[in-house]
DNA sequence: GCGTAACCCTACTTGCGGGTAGGTACGCTG
DNA sequence: CAGCGTACCTACCCGCAAGTAGGGTTACGC
């Protein structure tokens, strides 16, 4: 009785968010495959043909709900990213929105994201909103780098190329936004502001100078004791 | 067949080996839940209360997978780490080997790894793992950073400070290698060796101007429009 | 060569949970 | 107040895969 029993006869619209409310809720804590459609029709005040009536399939009820909490993620980050704004400050409130809607919708986050990575059913759709993400991502890295590229006349040295390079650092951005909220969630004392900022330390220092041309040299050694 | 139908009695050792291969394999395509213990059976040359007899309960099995695999990863990356080398040297071996074993153990890490994380009986194994890979990180930056400061005359300004700071650092470490894996996962043309540079180049400029007490500034305006 | 213990199989049971058939109550329109 | 559509329910089905019973056969020690 989570959403609470409202006895009465609700809007097909209203009954759907709010079936949407409680499949996340056990998703969430239960995993896909531990949740019964039972336990969820009984968060949501309902019964289950109801559910089956207006979301369809266990497997389609959970892609819905992937993409209620995605598409809200996107532009709880989209609403804030205003893209005349320098790159770092974009990447700043992009950051802070993140870790904030997180904080936020724990369990939205939590399993649904989690849980979608390796369930083949559901690695499609979540890869397309991942891929959406990351080129979000490195379009912002290419403006700027194209941007340091003007401000320091163009010696164009081993600045890395708008390809791979570019990609693989946008990967590696949303790597650490998405390891950093783990590490938010267990420690739920700490402000996302703070995680944010912590993100952003860590992670423009090294952007912006790798961005500029900077590199790390392999040292000396060639090591490889056997394989 | 994929075991090759050996036909013949095999010690308890030998079969256990090779339905752990099995099971890595199957759960790596299918999934944990769609995978079927006949399949398995099947895949290793066996017959189904085999496996039960040797390695008991699903779960149990998918555990005995996660585990032997995540052993290996952990050897893999010790066998290669060196305490008393400079601490780029030894990230960068360290990672180097993680992108090495990735690469060659493509389901090992894949799904078994993609997939305990969320799903509740696993999470906890696998929470352990990746903690202890944490540690280790947080302690080379620990020592990154002492290091530093004995370098430089400390100055001991805003430089991070050893818990929190340095853990979460580590987090974001570890989740830049585990999005880099997904993105050479996609990339199979990719060289383990580059990705793994790229890593470098992208996480060590950084990480080296942090552990010495730069860091990124807000900028101008405390911006909020609305929630 | 013979017992015994470890390997290994075919064939079954079982229960859980996704999915549905068919019927009831409520409210809105005329 | 007749009638209709939509929200909603109880009660059931049934397939599928996890897990097991019980029996056969090969190797190895003595």
């Amino acid at each position: 009785m989570t959403t609470g029993p409202t006895g009465k006869r609700l809007p097909r619209a209203v009954r759907e968010q709010q079936m949407l409310d409680a499949a996340v809720a056990v998703f969430s804590r239960r995993g896909f495959h531990a949740a019964g459609m039972d336990e969820i029709a009984e968060e949501a005040g309902i019964s289950k043909p109801m559910v089956y009536a207006y979301l369809g399939t266990k497997e389609e009820l959970f892609v819905a709900c992937l993409h209620r909490e995605a598409t809200r993620l996107m532009e709880a980050i989209a609403r804030v990213v205003e893209p005349d704004l320098p790159p770092d400050e974009q990447l700043w409130r992009g950051i802070r929105a993140f870790f904030g809607f997180v904080a936020g919708h724990r369990d939205g986050w939590g399993v649904l994201y989690r849980q979608a990575r390796g369930q083949e059913p559901f690695a499609a759709e979540l890869a397309g909103m991942r891929r959406r993400m990351i080129e979000v991502v490195a379009g912002l890295l290419e403006r700027a780098v194209t941007r340091a590229a003007d401000a320091s006349g163009g010696t164009g040295a081993k600045r890395p190329a708008p390809g791979r390079d570019l990609t693989a650092m946008a990967y590696a951005l949303v790597g650490v936004a998405e390891s950093l909220a783990d590490w938010a969630a267990e420690h739920p004392d700490e402000d996302a502001e703070v995680t944010a900022a912590r993100m952003m330390n860590f992670v423009w220092l090294g952007a912006d100078a790798r961005l500029r041309g900077a590199s790390w040299r392999p040292s000396t050694c060639r090591d490889s004791p056997a394989a």
